[in-house]
DNA sequence: GTCTATACACCGATAGAC
DNA sequence: GTCTATCGGTGTATAGAC
């Protein structure tokens, strides 16, 4: 298995447990290294294998779901392409958030700069193609924090009612949210 | 310290750390009271004590902020307090959402019964209101759905930015949300 | 690189004196 | 009820053979 094989199946485990929740065992047994093995990999430990996990995933988000931001298509078209890449991201919304989990408790110490950073691309880019779209600069920059406030939400509410109607819903509401038509 | 102070001490615990990141060491801290001590209260451990915060979460929230939704006021009205009660329960949105951090890892098994119940009394609750309103049912419902979404996001946003301005903003939003207009 | 074995701290939980 | 002391288990992390 290679190291990047290896860190697709510790994100699984980061954001099903949360970094508290998550154990070396579960890691172990997630990705079949051993535990020396997986200190092999990442000298610095479960701390370590977080941070590696987070940058593997924030590096993954700005290539596949911002990158169609970036288009030289309409600003319609842009977003539709972003929001199914949120989709397939989430999983349809049945996975939660790697950033909303490692937000919390003793995590928030370590790792809220590399969260906070994915976030302020994420809303900046958002912002831009609002502008192109002709849309003033401030209002422009709400509806983008609005945007990622109703995936955030949207996720929290299929994670509890285990159902992810409302997910999608907000989802397919996303263009006319951010263009206003 | 009566048992019901001692709740409201835990309580900031669960929160802020999320079950697992939640220790008895940290619990008897903020409480005062040793472990043994807290076993006397709660024979159960750590499990009781979560659920008996969510349970008085759960009661706090009903009867503070659900009451205003069932006053013989105006529709606009009734939300316009409910949104100040939700303001109060997130102090200004700097608090994490006990039930978002609990609805995570091995928490979820435990005390989702509890997170969905409460989320589907507010649904229904807010959903009645807009009934009221005049507004058809199935729009009543999502609305609702998506005013919870709204708030819960706006506090992972809160959270990581650091500032509750788009919480703020979230809030005083509501009532158009909702009623639409 | 991966394994077994293990060190050491801290976890949740309990015993028993007071 | 609250305390000190402590239990068994598990957590992260490491040592050392292969």
């Amino acid at each position: 298995m290679s190291k990047e094989e290896a860190i697709a199946k510790l994100i699984q485990v980061f954001r099903q447990y949360g970094y508290e929740g998550t154990t070396l065992t579960k890691l172990s047994e997630a990705t079949g290294l051993g535990k020396a093995s997986l200190y092999h990999y990442f000298p610095g430990g479960k701390a370590e294998m977080a941070a590696t996990v987070l940058e593997y995933a924030n590096s993954w988000f700005e290539t596949t779901v911002l990158k169609p931001l970036k288009a030289d298509t309409q600003p319609e078209e842009r977003i539709k392409a972003m929001s199914q890449k949120i989709n397939e991201f989430y999983n349809q919304g049945q996975e939660t958030c790697l950033w909303a989990v490692l937000s919390v408790g003793e995590a928030h110490d370590l790792f809220n700069n590399q969260i906070q950073n994915i976030l302020i691309i994420w809303i900046d880019t958002l912002t831009q193609v609002l502008i192109e779209a002709g849309i003033e600069a401030q209002q422009a920059r709400q509806r983008s924090e609005d945007a990622i406030i109703q995936v955030q939400g949207a996720l929290i509410l299929a994670r509890v009612l285990n159902n992810n109607a409302s997910f999608q819903r907000t989802l397919a509401r996303l263009p006319k949210i951010l263009l206003g038509n």
